[in-house]
DNA sequence: AAATAACTGATTCCTACGGACACAGTTTGG
DNA sequence: CCAAACTGTGTCCGTAGGAATCAGTTATTT
């Protein structure tokens, strides 16, 4: 996995035939099958057949499969959001909000970025954007990033846990077969799940968001 | 992936030969390929050939490889600890270090975790100890449940970044070339990495688990 | 003790994957 | 006009997960 693949300007050379394909059609067509089938089902075959070419054709356009995921992601994430909302603690919730709607609008990405990999434009942007709503509070560089990527990080968790459709109440029915031969086991947890059933709504994401900002807000509320 | 494979006694049948191996070794010699070299490197000829057999002879103990994977996770988690501290928030503390341990000795186990998959009685075990301690909370079942699937998120992020030498010194080494050439574009992060560079120490952890306690805490307050 | 049912590990085969490489056709600059 | 540079393609290789089958081993039954 190369950064200058990501960060560099791929100069369109003069001579040769006109190249049949874009690095971003075929990007899209990446994501086209991981939308509809998962990231599993991403194989350069795949992807070169839905485009009408054969698979040795994508690697003129990338070097190989982990740069065109690369490519991917950065295109499912998309342009970071220009934010309205105004005051620090607003624009984090519509951050946050609006990350976990990309998360959810491509879920494979999630898989995607686990490990070591290089950041690209876009998801960097997306932490330049983070970062300008807090950088107005009394917090050190440090407590600035790991506010964000805490955020990031439940936006993250809440958004996999939503595709994989193990809301709390499709949670409960995944689990309870399970807890019906083992409930015995595990009172508190079934004692959680069989609250969380009847009171309904799936609000774990709103939850985490609220109490992540009130302890940045009694943290901040501390030093001032 | 069948959830009876993880929960089901497996009896021993008491014709036939004596098998050779045991699922219990086979997924000890996974986690130790794991370890070594990564989720990758674990393949069913891999794990066969440590143990000194064929790979087809794998297939006498487990269905395939994702109920292998299954397996290396549970054991490589562990059983669910006994808490020591005394009171939620130490308890929760306590909890969300261990796990943060468990994740950080077998840094695999968070890539073989994402999506949709049965739990087995270990990580169920560790749901249970974690409700346990906020049971004395005037939370709902919900409520009880996000929290600790928050704080459970958090380890787990902050494993994959240590996994990945992504401290925050590292990270600003690893984003420091790309940061040279377009730090023009994202004066927040290049701030606050540079703030985050000279004040030292990784609390990233640790910072976002006393935010988390912290918004819990003020909830908590709010309701007596 | 002998027969048999049940289980063992090994062998062979298949499909699909990512990727290296050489090839023939096409476009453009000198 | 022709050679350099680039195009897409076909062939080949190693490795992956897994199915089907086979011969050998063992405990229960007769």
């Amino acid at each position: 996995m190369s950064v200058e693949f990501l960060w560099g300007g791929r100069a369109r050379p003069t001579r040769g035939p006109k190249p049949a394909l874009t690095l971003e059609g075929i990007a899209d067509a990446g994501i086209a099958v991981a939308d509809a089938e998962g990231l599993a089902a991403v194989s350069m075959q795949r992807v070169a057949a839905d485009r009408g070419y054969t698979k040795m054709s994508l690697y003129r356009y990338v070097p190989g499969k982990a740069e065109l995921i690369a490519v991917m992601v950065e295109r499912a994430i998309g342009e970071p959001p220009a934010l309205s909302a105004s005051g620090w603690r607003a624009a984090l919730e519509e951050w946050s909000r609006l990350l976990l709607g990309r998360y959810l609008a491509h879920p494979w990405t999630i898989e995607a970025t686990v490990g070591r990999r290089p950041l690209g434009p876009y998801e960097m942007g997306w932490m330049e954007v983070a970062l300008a709503a807090v950088a107005e509070l009394p917090l050190s560089g440090a407590e600035r990033l790991d506010t964000i990527a805490v955020l990031a990080g439940h936006a993250r968790m809440l958004a996999q846990q939503a595709a994989a459709r193990l809301g709390e109440a499709e949670m409960s029915t995944a689990i309870a077969a399970v807890l019906r031969e083992h409930g015995e086991r595990f009172p508190q947890l079934t004692a959680a799940l069989a609250g969380a059933a009847t009171e309904g709504g799936d609000q774990a994401f709103e939850y985490g968001l609220a109490r992540l900002l009130d302890g940045v807000e009694a943290l901040v509320r501390n030093r001032s």
